[in-house]
DNA sequence: TTCATATTTGTAATCATTATAAATCTGTAA
DNA sequence: TTACAGATTTATAATGATTACAAATATGAA
């Protein structure tokens, strides 16, 4: 849709990030897969089809830029690999230890509430919090 | 002290890990260190006076095995490097911005309270959270 | 002492990510 | 339109933490 590409176009232009093709792509992929939480190689192994040339450069270049320009946030678990979050509000994330998949847990924080800015005396600026378990998929699926 | 060794040699072997020269070496340092959340590097480094054929192999293979035994936890936060923790008290974190140094943050969360067992039809497991901010001492090291 | 087994070591491999420099694209001045 | 400076993309090499592997060494029971 050229509507949608608009709607991406104006996003990036928002934050001062030139809407080239390459760009535009990776927008919309982790706009519309949000809950994915992509990797780097999951951005790159969805766009190769409909981009052949592009490069995995391009993809961290991309989202290196997305970060800096606080376009997404990092979601770190495993220490293995970055996964992207476009999902600007704040939350939390559970990660199945069965199929890997990271789900956002909108849970009422108190912790997060923007009330103390410092504890036992150093200066709080961030708050991250993360489950790991069995997402309900997996439950499902029968044997534990 | 040769006391010391004993309860360090004792930890190991409730854990049913042989209590060898260098994993009591590398014990003794995380237990007395258990606040800097030593790196391996780190380890490495601390010992390789005292022992000076200890390899980082070592360092890893004897870690991995506190791991698996539920003798430490791993502490994640950058994505970079593995931290490991010997503090098993369910607690919080702070990476300092300025110094990278990570601080034990005894808060209670109400998440980690043993009550839910599920959430948004996930079944919950462990529970992990940290804050990331400037630490005391940087605080009163002057400019922010 | 001898031998099987566990531990330690040095080195190579892996994997995600970054660094670098060449190739390509884009927008604008002439 | 053409030419060109600057930005973007690409291919490739480098990095750094961790693991894999196989040889060397230590341990400890027979
Ligand atoms: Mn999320
Ligand atoms: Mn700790
Ligand atoms: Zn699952
Ligand atoms: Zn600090």
């Amino acid at each position: 849709m050229i509507t949608n590409m608009n709607k991406f176009k104006n996003i990036l232009k928002q934050k001062n990030i030139k809407p080239t093709y390459h760009r535009l792509k990776i927008l919309e992929y982790i706009v519309e897969n949000m809950g994915t939480h992509p990797t780097a190689e999951m951005i790159y192994d969805a766009l190769k089809g409909e981009i052949p040339t592009i490069s995995m450069t391009t993809v961290y270049n991309t989202m290196n830029s997305f970060l800096d320009k606080g376009l997404v946030t990092p979601v770190i678990i495993t220490g293995t690999e970055v996964r992207y979050d476009y999902n600007k509000s704040h939350h939390h994330h559970l990660q199945c230890r069965k199929c890997g998949k990271i789900f956002d847990i909108d849970i009422e924080c108190p912790l997060a509430l923007g009330k103390k800015k410092f504890i036992n005396g150093h200066r709080i600026e961030e708050v991250h919090g993360y489950f790991k378990g069995i997402c309900k998929n997996c439950l499902k699926s029968k044997k534990e």
